[in-house]
DNA sequence: TTTCTAACTAGACTGTAGTCTGATAGTAAA
DNA sequence: TTTACTATCAGACTACAGTCTAGTTAGAAA
């Protein structure tokens, strides 16, 4: 049936009430000075319809970081076709770090770093890491295919560590309270473990 | 004075109580489902007592996290002298891994990572993560003297770097269900950072 | 139309960490 | 001794995320 279903319409636009002011609030008053009971009441919503819809509190929050698989396409997609693997990924994490701390905000990437390891749904943190995996897979098996690994480890060793490297640097970032910029932060590390890739043990 | 002092006693003895009882607690059904309440009822103390002596509920559990810095320093102190400086650093990392598994566990270290996100309160984190720093920072100053390195980052580039992986390491395994060691789980990355810092680039 | 189903909503209720207030008692000072 | 002070303790209370139950309403089926 194509006709407007007036039940389901109502229901999103309660959705997109809560969505809406959670966000906002979220942004004025940041994450954990915001009660579900300060949400529900300035949209005019109700407890019921708050997890009706979603599942946490920190699920809205999380919503944010669904942006981030594309973006990890759109920056994957976008390098020269004759470009050096190991260059595509110092550059494909160099952006990344930039998009994580200028579109998602420290607040942000420390609420999913927190929840992620005390509750065991958090879905878009595993899938975007999936998804994250997958790319540098690619980006290794490239590599490897233009000699540009003279270590013996496997594929997937290597994706490993270098999720490893990562998860380390924004947790770290999350951690402190530096004025240096998450890219920044990220250079060195991964400078020396594609320089560690390169060289013969 | 030198007298026992009666009120301070009691308190102590209380102070062990409660502590005795959380981690027997803790070991036998888990962190996460022990309550404050449980704890205070079965060591026949009380919710105020419980906040005289701790600052929270994960103060307590995040108190087995003092020996490390013990241990820590122990292993350091354990070295040869003649050993190649990044050789140490290499088997440091190695039995770091082994005593958080083993002697801490993995629901110890991932409270201890998630709270150090969301309070400012917990020191023994940050402090050990501080002396952590230091040794790492002489092994890399050693390893520069015995011209051990190559790269031209500065000591504090290079320990800082090597703090990141190390979190990052711990994260990734406590977020993992993996049936792998923590050490085997390191291995690649610090074989890795080690190869790139002896490398030219 | 009447009835049934299920999405939706309201808000009271629960569980639990952490706070507050007031009581008790050891210790020091007058 | 009397007074004041302060560490300790008890448990009622608060704050807040999340659950439960009952009620409403759109739309399907009879």
């Amino acid at each position: 049936m194509i006709e407007p279903r007036k039940k389901q319409l109502r229901g999103e636009k309660t959705r997109e009430k809560i969505l809406k002011m959670s966000l906002k609030l979220f942004s004025e008053k940041g994450y954990d000075k915001v009660t579900v009971d300060e949400i529900v009441k300035k949209s005019g919503t109700s407890k019921g319809s708050f997890y009706q819809h979603f599942s946490a509190k920190s699920d809205i929050f999380l919503m944010r970081f669904k942006e981030v698989d594309d973006y990890y396409q759109k920056v994957y997609q976008s390098f020269p076709i004759d470009m050096a693997a190991l260059d595509k990924l110092s550059i494909f994490i160099r952006k990344l770090m930039c998009f994580l701390e200028e579109e998602m905000g420290k607040d942000l990437m420390k609420v999913i770093y927190s929840s992620a390891l005390d509750s065991k749904e958090h879905t878009y943190f595993i899938n975007s890491n999936r998804s994250l995996f997958k790319i540098i897979r690619f980006l290794i098996e490239e590599a490897k295919e233009q000699n540009g690994i003279s270590t013996d480890q496997s594929i997937d060793e290597i994706s490993t560590l270098i999720i490893q490297s990562l998860m380390g640097i924004i947790y770290h970032w999350g951690l402190n309270n530096s004025e240096r910029t998450l890219e920044s932060l990220s250079m060195p590390l991964t400078e020396t473990i594609i320089n560690g890739l390169k060289m013969k043990t």
